[in-house]
DNA sequence: TATATATGCAACTTTTGAGTTGCGCAAATG
DNA sequence: CATTTGCGCAACTCAAAAGTTGCATATATA
């Protein structure tokens, strides 16, 4: 199943990830040891996670070193591109007062 | 239950009802009639966006009119930011130049 | 006031997802 | 070459979330 990088980052375990991995890559072992669940639990969400393509592995012998991808976490910044216009223009006193004009007509 | 905006956005159809009111405010009933579900599955989207207050209500007579929270969707930008300095520096080039540099150490 | 409309709430079913245990494979180590 | 270590995959359990039907409430309308 293709996951998706809103999916993906509703988890805060997974966020959690991102942001260690964002500072320094990390083996599955070494994030597993950071937090209180089994390797295996931490192994689900780095498949989620390398499935959206948010963090890449790097094999290193037997050890996979997994690196953070910004370019995909912009996908996150152009989705709210789209309502960015709204908080720039949305201020509470000027909403209330397009509402009081609208009831006037 | 308090709903947290990472798993409100998570569902597609809570994004698309999210595109849709910050274009213009709208009943559940005007949402309900441009997705394939019942009226009470949209209601339930709207439970979750109001309690993590993405949207704002507004009563007119027995209509609900739900607005755009756009302050709310700044929390967004927030959590982006500490990774929007990754993706400025993160150029697949130089990352793979340092990658580089750091092998033959 | 009887009726239709707009909405929210509760109970229920079905699906999804997080976490566990168990296993197999490949690379390092003695 | 046997053993340990790091990892992924599969089967299973359990809890949460999505969607349904049914009902109660409040406002509009005839």
């Amino acid at each position: 199943m293709k996951q998706d990088i809103f999916q993906a980052i509703a988890d805060p375990t997974r966020r959690a990830i991102l942001t260690l991995v964002a500072i320094q890559a990390l083996t599955p072992n070494a994030m597993a040891e950071k937090f209180d669940m089994t390797r295996q639990a931490v192994s689900k969400h780095i498949k989620v996670l390398h499935e959206c393509e948010l963090i890449k592995p790097e094999h290193r012998g037997r050890e996979i070193y997994y690196h953070f991808n910004a370019k995909k976490m912009q996908e996150f910044d152009h989705w709210l591109a789209q309502f960015r216009q709204s908080w720039e223009t949305q201020f509470n006193q000027l909403d209330q007062l397009l509402s009081t004009i609208k009831e006037q007509k």
